[in-house]
RNA sequence: GGCCCGUUGGUGAAGGGGUCUAACACACCACCCUCUCAAGGUGGCAUUCAAGGGUUCAAAUCCCUUACGGGUCACCA
């Protein structure tokens, strides 16, 4: 029996050779130095911030360079994948603008030329090169059950010796052809092992793109390539794929170091040109005190639907990405204000190789309020709106009920070079303004309760205002004119209306223009921080003004 | 346990033999500014790079040991 026959028999109805496959998917045409990098997911959950993080970046690197960002689903675990899994991971990842080039679509379409992008459909392309590799005599069929697996392990791990399938434990790799086929027509189920050609005491190195140059025993284990369901193991997917798709980056989690020998020698056994891997650390978070990595169960910023529920600009969440990614990137923004994303250039070699990320909330939320200062407030309307509709129907009702006006309130000390920094989220919009609206400031003035400060006393409050609204206030005057009627006001009432000569001499004065501004502003509003005075008086009017301040 | 990786201020982090008594950002503190807050301005905030040892004229940067943190050792990905 030759090797040829002796490969069908142990993968039977293959349909293609492998060489028919290589013709079917030819090197990608694309500009030199273009990344082709992927997403490769199992549908067994949804994605989370890591792989947010891992998406962000191969994006940024695939479109720097003009290549191609694709989408393939690893479901090779058929016992463990979730019925929708892959629209749940797409619809997971649609809210923060990840575009991919190429692949899965949804169940079951697929866009570009190197599909199917979905791993159990590719069934065939597995087993036509395990027959190359059996042909050759570099994989073998093994018959190793779970109970002597089991055993060999316990035994290993009794005399510390290394755990796995490799020298002498290796004990189906010489079976003879006739010995096989009879185990087989006997009924015993078998797997295909790689006959690794590795010495554990010889050395390989491997550049790793983000953590440098790693050294590392070379792999000498028998490593399963398809298992008895016929689908192939992760790492035999992995390099058969990331061929014939022509990707040039694997940009993937740190736990797959440890595997990086045992794939580059899969590259070799099967004369592939390796791909270049750029291993990620798993993002950790500072829990009083300790890091500790990134959990879904413990913290909510880990899960994707975290962000849009909470009103956080996709657009931070990149810019925030970008920063993590390359941490000069944050100084590069403060150089270039209007930069986008895709005007940097993101390196490798900026990437940090230390042994774990940090994940910061605080930070994102600072560049969240940052990037929402810089909106317009036609955008910071329709953001708002946008979040409102989904998650806070009192907010979208009013809203729309008063666009122009709503615009003027955000465009408060908006649209200037230093704009001001309210919000770091929508959610935090109706927070900041609800006292605008009389249906909000109605039904919340009395649960706000007025913020007084240093003016307490009730007659005293009704009397600054009452002064105010009836012999200064006037909806046409200009800023300057305003504020010198409030200086008016305190003298009038005796105040100090000029700051400086209040700390001069403070026992001059009832008090500062100040703590008449102060009660003015609470009186209108309840609250001792808001934006402008000025601004807000004209935008609520003086028959308005004068309701509320009745109310005291 | 074996094998890998990491450890710089309150936080993130730059820097990979001399220009480092350590960039930058966030946080914090103080003062300044014709109203509060925000913004802005000025100044302050690691004599030291996990600990110890070594190499060197010279170390945060190279080497060794220790400690601590992370990852991995499946017919899971």
């Amino acid at each position: 029996m030759t090797n040829k026959e002796f490969a069908d028999f142990l993968l039977p109805n293959v349909k293609h050779t492998w060489e028919e496959y290589e013709a079917m998917y030819p090197e990608r045409d694309l500009p030199e130095g273009a990344i082709v990098t992927r997403y490769a997911p199992s549908p067994t959950g949804l994605p989370h911030m890591g792989n947010l993080f891992q998406n962000f970046m191969s994006m940024v690197f695939a479109n720097q360079t003009g290549g191609v960002f694709y989408l393939r689903i690893e479901d090779t675990d058929t016992s463990r994948t979730v019925e929708n899994g892959i629209e749940k991971i797409l619809d997971a990842i649609r809210p923060f603008g990840i575009n991919f080039t190429e692949g899965a679509i949804s169940e079951t379409e697929y866009k570009g030329n190197y599909g199917p992008y979905i791993q159990t459909q590719r069934e065939d392309i597995y087993k036509a090169y395990a027959k190359k590799l059996i042909e050759e005599e570099k994989a073998y069929a093994s018959f190793l059950s779970k109970e002597e697996l089991d055993e060999i392990r316990a035994r290993q791990s009794a005399s510390k010796e290394r755990i796995g399938i490799y020298g002498r434990y290796a004990k189906d790799r010489n079976l003879s052809k006739e010995e096989v086929i009879d185990r087989i027509n006997k009924g015993e189920s078998y797997i295909i092992r790689i006959k690794s050609p590795g010495n554990f005491f010889n050395k390989i190195k491997y550049t790793d793109l983000i953590k440098g140059t790693i050294e590392m025993p070379e792999n000498d284990i028998d490593e399963v390539i398809i298992k008895s369901d016929g689908l192939p193991t992760y790492h035999f997917a992995h390099v058969i794929d990331d061929h014939l798709m022509h990707t040039t980056h694997v940009i993937r989690g740190d736990e797959w170091v440890s595997s990086v020998p045992k794939h580059l020698q899969l590259f070799e056994i099967l004369g592939f040109k390796p791909v270049r891997y750029a291993h990620l650390a798993p993002l950790t978070k500072n829990d009083n005190g300790t890091i500790r990595k990134l959990s879904k169960r413990l913290d909510p910023e880990a899960t994707l639907a975290f962000y849009p529920e909470n009103g956080i600009p996709k657009e931070a969440i990149m810019l925030y990405l970008a920063t993590v990614t390359n941490s000069n990137f944050e100084g590069w923004l403060d150089q270039n204000p209007n930069g986008k994303i895709s005007d940097f250039k993101f390196d490798f070699n900026k990437c940090s190789s230390s042994a774990s990320t940090l994940y910061d909330l605080p930070k994102l939320y600072n560049i969240s309020k940052n990037y929402i200062s810089r909106l317009t407030k036609d955008e910071v309307y329709d953001a708002t709106l946008e979040y409102a509709k989904v998650y806070d129907e009192e907010l979208k009702d009013i809203l729309e009920k008063y666009p122009d006006y709503s615009k003027a309130i955000f465009n408060i000390e908006r649209e200037q070079k230093k704009p001001r920094k309210d919000y770091e989220k929508y959610s935090d919009v109706k927070g900041q303004i609800w006292y605008m609206y009389d249906e909000l400031f109605e039904k919340y003035r009395d649960d706000a309760g007025y913020d007084y400060q240093s003016i307490t006393d009730k007659d005293e409050i009704r009397n600054i205002i009452n002064t105010y609204i009836d012999k200064y206030y006037d909806d046409n005057d200009d800023k300057d004119t305003w504020f010198s009627k409030i200086q008016n006001l305190c003298d009038e009432l005796g105040y100090a209306s000029n700051m400086k000569e209040y700390k001069e001499n403070p026992d001059n004065f009832k008090g500062n223009i100040a703590d008449v501004s102060t009660v003015i502003r609470v009186s209108l509003t309840t609250r001792s921080m808001t934006p402008d005075l000025y601004e807000l008086l004209k935008l609520i009017g003086k028959e308005k003004i004068k309701e509320r301040f009745n109310l005291i």
